[in-house]
DNA sequence: CCAGACGTTGTT
DNA sequence: GTCTGG
DNA sequence: CCAGACGTTGTT
DNA sequence: GTCTGG
């Protein structure tokens, strides 16, 4: 599966690799992180009527139906095998696609009481670019709700596909997220493709990966930085 | 009809 | 065990 | 995803 | 919002 990765290179480079334009907002509110955790901001590329976007969104999906956003912590992944029928996905597929650049990504082994984290990255150079679901959360409060400044309470939040793990992530976990190479990316953020006719692409592109275990201290969603990528301390 | 859910993943 | 917060 | 909390009451 | 269960 998929819940916690990074995005440490250069918003630049971010940029120039999707050939995306950022938003002003989104791009001065963020900063490269090794720790992106359920609830946490991440950059997301969208489509737009100029183009490719980039934006700055919650990871964990919260539907806009919700009497509240304090359910976003659990809907963080959605099944490629079943995001066509999920009510609180549905039309997310279908009309709200993005892209989450990642730097890598994390997974973890072994026991509830000794988890093992390991790091997935291009096992070339570059970015991975995971494929991705949004919605668009208000609060019901009325009052909020008519506010000329309404679309600042506005939250905007995103899922992860998964699908069964292939290659080098299959020795750790049994699920990983879907992947899109390069030639994928447009389709995957054009709302007039059809969401389950990209779903059923998506999945099945490879990415090269490579895999290194690192520090346990990226356990903690609090900590963060490039010293997390460090090779754990020895242990006997 | 109304009420209540709506999601994924883990581990021995 | 199960939920919440990061 | 993992870590950490998980409860009520009264009083200042 | 939209579907399922009673």
């Amino acid at each position: 599966m998929c819940g916690r990765f990074a995005l440490f290179h250069d918003p630049a480079e971010v940029a120039r690799v999707f050939r995306a334009m950022w938003d002003p907002v989104a791009l001065a509110r963020w900063r490269p992180a090794w720790n992106i955790a359920p609830t946490r901001p991440a950059a997301v590329v969208g489509a737009d009527a100029d183009g490719a976007v980039i934006h700055v969104r919650r990871f964990g999906l919260v539907p806009s139906w919700a009497k509240d956003a304090s359910g976003a912590a659990r809907m963080i992944n959605a099944r490629s095998e079943t995001v066509h029928e999920k009510p609180a996905f549905r039309s997310a597929l279908a009309r709200r696609r993005c892209i989450v650049p990642m730097s890598g990504f994390y997974e973890w082994s072994g026991p509830a009481r000794a988890r093992v984290p390991w790091f997935f990255s291009p096992a070339d150079t570059g970015l991975l670019a995971a494929a991705a679901i949004w919605e668009r959360w208000r609060p019901r409060d009325s009052a909020a709700a008519t506010r000329p400044d309404a679309a600042e309470d506005a939250l905007e939040t995103f899922a992860i596909l998964t699908k069964p793990a292939g290659d080098a992530v299959a020795a750790i976990h049994d699920r990983m997220p879907v992947l899109l190479p390069e030639s994928a990316w447009r389709r995957w953020i054009d709302p007039a493709v059809d969401g389950r006719d990209a779903v059923a692409a998506a999945v099945l592109e490879m990415s090269p990966l490579a895999v290194r275990r690192v520090s346990p201290r990226v356990n903690d969603a609090r900590r963060e930085g490039a010293d997390l990528l460090e090779a754990p301390a020895e242990s006997p």
